[in-house]
DNA sequence: ATGGTCGGCAACCGA
């Protein structure tokens, strides 16, 4: 593949125009190949995309009112770009399927699930059922495959603050972790995981709780996933804080992946 | 300490 290196970030910005300082600050600093936003809020007519063209990004979005929504920002050409799951037209603003570099990009919003007893959180469960589906129809575990974005899942006790009073959270539940990990057992690893062993690395923080950040009592539920051929060649992965030292910062904050 | 804050959008829903 034509490239020497090339970093790759995901970030659930909780509307792209609230955010947009943040974020395009963020670009300029980093320089990242692609960023990967989740929960835009925007709809398409709405989407800043004149803010990242002017500091060298092309944009790929597909949103809607109020809720969800999700983007592709990159310094080189998107190809291929396709939004949604088969025969699931209302999830086009949750999933964003292109071709980046020769590598093949997957950014999802995964539905949050509300409650464990409620039918949202079944809707959950059968949507891992359905990128499942989706990978093995379309791409081999020995294709360049990155799968990236809010998952909406902490995979292991040391991805959440207090793994005995959130077990059974929707984002923390053994059904939800066992739905995740089956689709991973397709052939995706956890890059930050592989680089990053230790408890206390969250990439979300409950607006609501007022302290949870300086407390660091957070989730880790934004990943970055890749196959075998992408996973072998990275060589750092790590949860970027500083966004969330801004104004009016999101209550997640970025994961970036540099692959040689 | 079983708390409370955002964003979108115009009364509440979603996280």
């Amino acid at each position: 593949m034509g490239w020497s290196s090339v970093k790759i970030a995901s970030f659930n910005v909780n509307s792209i125009r609230v955010r947009l300082p943040i974020v395009v600050a963020w670009l300029q600093k980093n320089r990242p190949d692609v960023l990967a936003v989740q929960e835009t809020k925007a709809q398409d007519g709405d989407f800043p995309q004149e803010a990242f063209h002017e500091i060298g990004y092309t944009c790929a979005f597909r949103g809607q009112k109020t809720y969800n929504g999700v983007a592709l920002i990159s310094r080189h050409e998107i190809e291929h770009v396709e939004f949604g799951l088969p025969d699931e037209p209302r999830d086009e603003p949750r999933i964003a399927t292109a071709t980046i570099q020769g590598m093949t990009l997957i950014n999802t919003y995964v539905p949050q699930g509300y409650l464990a007893t409620s039918e949202r959180f079944r809707y959950k469960l059968d949507w891992f059922g359905r990128l499942h589906k989706y990978f093995c129809a379309c791409f081999r575990p020995s294709d360049p495959v990155l799968w990236m974005g809010d998952l909406n899942v902490a995979p292991l006790p040391i991805d959440v603050y207090d793994p005995l009073a959130l077990e059974g959270h929707v984002c923390y539940h053994p059904a939800v972790r066992r739905a995740l990990a089956e689709v991973m057992e397709w052939g995706f690893t956890d890059l930050f995981r592989k680089h990053c062993p230790e408890p206390g690395q969250y990439t979300f923080w409950d607006y609501r709780i007022g302290n949870f950040f300086e407390k660091n009592r957070g989730w880790r539920i934004d990943h970055i996933l890749a196959t075998a051929p992408l996973a072998d060649r990275c060589i750092a992965c790590y949860i970027d804080k500083e966004p969330r030292a801004a104004d009016r910062p999101s209550d997640h904050t970025p994961i970036v992946a540099v692959i040689e």
